[in-house]
DNA sequence: ATGAAAGCGCTAACAC
DNA sequence: GTGTTAGCGCTTTCAT
């Protein structure tokens, strides 16, 4: 099977001794062709290694049969990756769309822009968008909703919301957490997460509703930080924990399990141990976290259905229809080495 | 802007009256139209939201300006990543893309086959293939380069290859890793890695070089596992240790980061300290090694040029030249809590 | 500096 | 079941 271009349609058709739509009806299985030319030109082109024109093909059909996907990469260059959660994600979605014999245009960091991204589907470079992470994008997702744009987000799940979300129940998984940290007898609370970010806001607000229904009194904090990184989460909340030796909390909720390592690290180098002196909840359950040390409590969700239902819900919206957005189920995942 | 298909160059051409030559020449910013055309015709592309339809584009220039790459999302399955590391390369490569204005398109699992990727270039889908990871594909990689399509490797890089692959020295790596346990005066050594996958397997030759060089005598052995995640590999590890307690490493050179963690819990299960105990050295240098506790002792390598030269070396022969491999340079990053 | 004509490779619409 | 005709939206000649 030698790749030489201008092997095209029309010359399979000559050799076959048959027109071009037939050529193009026999390769799409049509069933509107006897099963004799059907195999003469199949084997025709099997054996001049002949591949449809996919442009020609899109251009005709004014379809791209092509997602684009886009994940904040910004925050992953220079090794400042937040979670490799999201990437599990990536696998998931991957995974859906090639079973639809759907091509993946991964969206660059510079194509993060709502202008960019709505050119994209304007030029029939992709039929919809998935973006993966919501962050701070919640009002370009309401322009784009706006726009008519086919686009799925993971991301927080709300009522009212303009456009179609999958995401874990956020709110359920914080109250979780604050539950399990309760149930250790805590009382000094310690929240760590970027609250600017939707699903990191509602992580927390799910842990307050569970602190509002102790009998206890209890205590929250907040580890504010810049950025997300390891490095700074790392740095903060040593400063934190220098600064105030009185104050340092007894349980610590995490909005991803990769700040919770870094929490774990920076308690230890203060000679506090987990979960002996400090009881500490992760978010994602990501590779790693069941092989820590010591190995994170943390909570989990299902990002294998995750990326199917992105990919159903978009495929659904790019054919007219409104999916609802889905709320998947979280668990806990307890994890003591006791 | 709002998004109605319909808007084509014709139109355009007609609101600005011109036709539509000087409107393609004018939004592709040629020098052979005056500025007020350029201005004019801008101006009502923007009022009219009208983008160039990318497929007729390609169709015409029968260039794609599509890079395809891929990467091994089999082993990324339900949870089962081997190695975090992949994807800080897969960022790197899509930022440098993005700067030449080329698309992403990730394939998936099942595109992963020798036929299909050589369709994907002859049915102009790509112009171009960056394979993340190199495992058990070398005799595809010298088939493709036989057909002739335009391809380049991250993975081992070898003398008289017949394609061009980027990878880090890895049989300097694994020296590296051996002289560093050697210096720790270690002399019963443990590799953990499947050496079937060829930059693995090279990694693992440079330690036994280094093993070679010493004055004293050094035992080697491997830790046979099925599969590479977390779970197979903590689990053979405690097998191991179980089985012989005698002859329980005092020295572990690990392919992988992650590989490494999951041998160091095995270890610290079995009484057994790090790096009192035994000495570790991973690989790649993963956000979370530094934060790993105890903090790992890895193998770096820049992943951001890496990704630069992968695509660098694509577009290259893409215009039909023929780049050289390049090997980057690996550093041995020391991380001793004592 | 601009326009007219042609055609990239394919498929939908219709005819038979 | 198959062929004919037309055209998807763009860019590349070649003219002027």
């Amino acid at each position: 099977m030698k790749i030489r271009r201008s092997v095209t349609m029309e010359d399979i058709a000559r050799m076959a001794h048959v027109s071009k739509p037939t050529v193009s009806r026999a390769l799409r299985n049509s069933p509107l062709v006897t099963p004799e030319t059907r195999k003469l030109v199949m084997d025709l082109a099997q054996k001049h290694g002949y591949v449809v024109n996919r442009n020609a093909q899109k251009l005709r059909q004014s379809r791209s049969d092509t997602i684009a996907v886009v994940l904040d990469f910004k925050s992953h260059r220079e090794n400042r990756i937040s979670d490799p959660f999201i990437f599990n994600l990536l696998a998931g979605v991957s995974e859906a769309l090639g079973q639809r014999e759907q091509d993946l245009l991964l969206c660059a960091p510079g194509h993060a822009e709502i202008e960019s991204l709505s050119a994209i589907i304007a030029s029939r470079g992709a039929d919809g968008i998935i973006f993966l992470g919501e962050g701070e994008r919640r009002p370009d997702f309401v322009d784009l909703a706006a726009l008519g744009v086919p686009f799925v987000v993971w991301g927080s799940v709300e009522q009212d919301q303009s456009y179609c979300a999958v995401g874990s129940d956020n709110f359920h998984g914080g109250f979780l957490a604050g539950q399990h940290l309760l149930d250790r007898g805590r009382s000094r609370f310690l929240f760590v997460g970027d609250s600017r970010f939707h699903e990191i806001s509602q992580r927390r607000q799910g842990l307050v509703a569970a602190l509002a229904k102790s009998d206890k009194p209890t205590h929250l904090s907040d580890l504010i930080m810049d950025g997300f990184s390891y490095a700074s989460t790392l740095e903060a909340a040593r400063a934190m924990i220098e600064s105030d030796k009185a104050t340092v909390p007894d349980a610590v909720f995490a909005a991803s399990d990769t700040a919770a390592m870094a929490l774990i690290s920076a308690l230890g180098d203060a000679g506090l141990s987990v979960p002996g002196d400090v009881s500490v909840v992760g978010y994602n359950n990501i590779p790693g976290a069941e092989y820590f040390s010591p190995p994170l409590t943390t909570i989990g969700q299902d990002v294998h259905m995750a990326g199917a239902l992105l990919v159903e819900k978009l495929m659904l919206h790019i054919e007219g229809r409104a999916p609802a957005s889905t709320m998947l189920d979280t668990r806990l995942i307890v994890r003591e080495s006791s």
